[in-house]
DNA sequence: TAAAAAAACTGATTTATATCAATTATTTAA
DNA sequence: TTAAATAATTGATATAAATCAGTTTTTTTA
């Protein structure tokens, strides 16, 4: 973790949540000034669960995973992931003044975390951007209460589908993941042992559904992944 | 299901959502010209997965459901619940054409259905509006998530008591459930079967955690069911 | 580069929970 | 008001998935 030399402007940020485009460069230059942007390492927590909710972030590179703690972190289950050019937190606007979920760093980050105050105080003053905003926040939350709804619902081998199906349309962007997703977070986000999920991963290998090499995991048969999560 | 004879002006709805307070005089009569109330009886369907969005409901009166429907509404997952001063269907808002889930009256309800379209102008044109707005939404989804998230982490006793705490607090506002509330919607909402929901019933009722006469459950000892709720 | 730690894997066993198959009670409808 | 339908209940049984206990592999760190 360690600040970034260079606070780039707002306006110049090549990646950022779609809801700014709906602010002024006078109010760009407030985020600017307010902003701090933040290099995580891989593994490093972003924010903790029980803190005061001080800041909204912004993920400008890497993959973040929100998670709940139980019994002091002995267990976690994975609410959602934050990829870049999305936002952190947006449910606490103007709710929570506790930090309900924890944010860690999947990969290398880096982030930008912004007044909450001013981000409220934008909101106020300019209707385009909290529409905008609104938007993001029913995407993130219609797409995190959908997930958690249909996998409940699954048996195992359906989950492991459907989470499969999910990481790739919806965080990983692609049929290979390039990124370090280990067997315990597959079952800390479809709430099963991990055990039964390297048994099931192992499975749908000899299936040929999936590959597996060198950590990277590439999705061969979508469409029998499809039908799996549907029926399992 | 009937319209309501006396279309109330909204000014003059004694529990109108938190967010309508933001509107001027003016908007408000929009939103009267374009609103239609309307009865359901107990057990109606509202809106129904898969159709149009076109509108944007608030709850006068009842209690309602949200569900999803997986095979032909064969199986259905209860995803939360909304009572008077309550809007239905805002995370379509800007995002969704289809709805996502069903929605039933548990008691006889009365329902205003406001337009969408109406709904998102408001939104555009009055920036007090949509941070009421943002409120809310952030409320509804983080009490929906969270309740997703810690039901699935539970056993199943874990999962009645907390699903009874939550239903007193945020749903029924009351210890004593004065609503018709059966085995299955128990097990729709908590994913468990209605035979293993009559049976953790049976043992809260003879451990004297609960009372049940005459259709009316009550909450006897809240502090045990807290435990049971963590530990279980 | 070796040692330590963490993650992946595997088979045997246990357990929580669903399912099945009835019976009884309660609503709803005719 | 009775018949029909729906919901609640119960015990016996089946089963999906977790846990346990260990081994092997991979990754990290010293």
């Amino acid at each position: 973790m360690g600040n970034s030399e260079n606070q780039l402007h707002c306006l110049d940020c090549a990646n950022k949540a779609e809801c700014f485009s709906h602010l002024s460069k006078n109010e760009l230059t407030k985020v600017t000034d307010s902003k701090v942007s933040i290099y995580y390492n891989k593994g490093e927590i972003i924010r903790k669960q029980g803190t005061f909710v001080s800041s909204i972030l912004f993920v400008k590179k890497g993959i973040t995973k929100i998670y709940k703690e139980f019994d002091h972190a002995e267990n976690v289950s994975i609410v959602d992931f934050r990829k870049p050019g999305q936002l952190i937190g947006l449910p606490d606007i103007f709710t929570a003044s506790i930090i309900q979920y924890s944010v860690s760093a999947l990969t290398d980050c880096e982030v930008c975390s912004i007044d909450i105050r001013l981000f409220e105080k934008l909101l106020t003053e300019n209707g385009g951007f909290a529409v905008g905003v609104i938007k993001s926040i029913n995407n993130q939350t219609s797409n995190t209460i959908d997930f958690h709804i249909q996998n409940n619902y699954k048996q195992l081998h359906g989950r492991i589908a459907h989470a499969l199906l999910v990481l790739s349309k919806n965080v990983f962007e692609s049929d290979v993941f390039n990124v370090p997703f280990t067997r315990r977070d597959f079952a800390e986000f479809t709430n099963m042992s991990s055990m039964s999920v390297v048994r099931i991963l192992k499975i749908f290998r000899s299936d040929k559904l999936i590959e597996m090499k060198d950590g990277l995991i590439t999705l061969l048969d979508k469409a029998k992944l499809e039908h799996i999560s549907r029926v399992g």
